[in-house]
DNA sequence: TTGAAAGCGCTAACAG
DNA sequence: CTGTTAGCGCTTTCAA
């Protein structure tokens, strides 16, 4: 790799006029400026990031600590961190992927530090290790989405709303025995949309069918079809069911296709996230849609004005969600 | 930060003392070592992964180049960069995801070198470009998932011996008329399968039934579904399918139900991946299951060998399949 | 407008 | 066995 010195032996400048020419210093003359930068291009001089860090003390790079149920296979957190990924790259920054790594008695906290990055956006899937907890503590610039409680610091999409939304949309179909299929009890968004499913069964004076004692860390496929067993034993045939996932959602239509029912022929069925096996699943799911852009969007503009503006704590982000029509649901006659 | 000069002070030791008592050279006496490690452990000492960088010369990352359709979307690709992280993580290693930027005028090679990784896996989707060739050039442990040719420096699944597999699968199942859902003719592995389908149905004196012209590049649902229906237009009614991807063979099967014909009871289909989708579409797909685990652990040791051993190349890995019977696919009567 | 020099935190000869 | 010293490639006072 070519060094600043060698283009300061060629431009016989000294390697402070090189290194000031090359960051733009007004100080230097517009032609030795030209001179150098010219060379510089010719031999394809690129900076020594690591050499620029250790003197800067900013990388350029944002740690991203995914620690996530089915790692980046999970659909929805890479959804969002890919989201995530063109936004920060267009600013010229590169993503590192911060290792777990625990045994050998490395946190998070020092890895960051240790390799300098100048954010951190956490996706844990609410979960709160206490590697993750001293992040906050320390002088990063830090951004948890979907945290584990609210809090600063986070991102989430609006899931009280949503599934309010859900339920109406249902509702309105003309449906009354409106199942709810849970998420986690111990995170702050499985939280929020048990209590707006509870909001609105409450408010109609409907009867609510859900499992109040199961929750569901996952929000997979196979909790989905396992619930709607579950519930279907309990409380027999609903007429609609609300899920807090996609996955979750084709579950229980497996679960209700497998024991003779149709969807949405006998049962209305929405979703949560819009993945995209919404569209590819037979029905085509009706669901909520997770604003994927805006969360990289924000994220991306959030951590970076929290680097610029040496900004360390901001409140909550809230996302707005959207209903998407497909297939799965319908009128009730 | 602590650093390696406050724990000299500490224990009254230079700091090159310190440096090598941390990094376990012999030559430090037991008990300064212990006092020094004392310390650092105490003040929570964690070395400057940046400054370390810059004299090693090594950077403990591994760069990951990720230019694919539909970016972490991308359910395969996540799913081998999810086994590659699982392994490399274990060795210590971070995952630098790098930016593209072209703009500002990086390209891959030089940005590596800037931020020091010590290798590179390409995963491009078996796009070539030209910051991708130069890679290949440089003095970088590099490792290409799926390249555009065969070639040294690469790794992927036995491309030829799995189609025909599926085929004979079909043949044996009593299906003759077996089309072919084929992949990008562009890259290696989409020529490849082809082949092995030509050559299939070559042996067995069968009747080709597919699109020589129709390149597709992003095996994807809706090339599924299309190809399915310009393959019914042209040549009637298939008794199987073979789909070079899951997601095209999901495609196929939807656009048959949507034209009244069942899956697999008219026509048998078998996919190509082992997505985590297979299982809950209706019917389960039958399908190629490519080893994510086995490209994780591969692309992870064959880097690190290459590391070790300045290996700069290696010749081409070549990974098993199996076959996942599932529900797509029934003997014909 | 330019250059000398110190230093970022660490490693690695080389001396002692 | 321990310490001195010279860097790694760059930025940034400060002086010229």
């Amino acid at each position: 790799m070519v060094t600043i010195d060698e283009i300061a032996k060629l431009s016989k400048v000294s390697i402070s006029t090189v290194s000031k020419a090359l960051n733009g210093y007004t100080e230097i003359s517009e032609k030795t400026r030209k001179r150098i930068i010219d060379i510089a291009d010719e031999l394809g001089y690129m900076p020594n990031a690591t050499a620029q860090s250790l003197v800067r003390k900013r990388s350029n790079t944002v740690g991203v600590v995914y620690e996530v149920q089915y790692g980046l296979k999970n659909l929805f957190f890479s959804s969002v961190l890919e989201a995530f990924r063109k936004n920060i790259e267009s600013k010229g920054y590169d993503i590192l992927l911060l290792s777990h790594n625990t045994d050998s008695g490395l946190d998070y906290l020092r890895h960051c530090q240790s390799k300098n990055v100048d954010a951190v956006l956490v996706v844990s899937g609410g979960d709160n290790s206490d590697a993750i907890h001293k992040l906050y503590l320390s002088q990063l610039a830090v951004l948890t989405l979907d945290p584990a409680e609210k809090g600063p610091n986070s991102i989430f999409s609006d899931s009280y709303h949503s599934i309010k939304r859900s339920c109406k949309y249902l509702y309105d179909l003309g449906h009354k025995r409106i199942a709810f299929i849970n998420g986690s009890y111990t995170n702050f968004i499985g939280r929020e949309r048990l209590r707006a499913y509870l909001d609105f069964i409450h408010e109609k004076g409907l009867e609510p069918l859900y499992l109040a004692e199961r929750s569901n860390e996952k929000y997979s496929y196979e909790e989905g079809y396992t619930t709607m067993k579950m519930i279907f034993e309990a409380y027999g045939l609903p007429e609609a069911v609300c899920s807090v996932s996609d996955l979750m959602a084709i579950g229980a239509i497996n679960y209700l296709y497998n024991h003779g029912f149709s969807v949405p022929g006998d049962v209305s069925v929405i979703g949560f996230d819009d993945l995209q096996v919404c569209e590819i699943v037979t029905p085509k799911l009706t669901t909520i849609r997770q604003d994927y852009e805006a969360f990289g969007e924000l994220a991306c503009d959030t951590l970076l004005g929290m680097i610029e503006g040496k900004v360390r704590k901001i409140d909550p982000i809230i996302v707005d969600t959207e209903i998407i029509v497909r297939d799965s649901c319908r009128k009730r006659k």
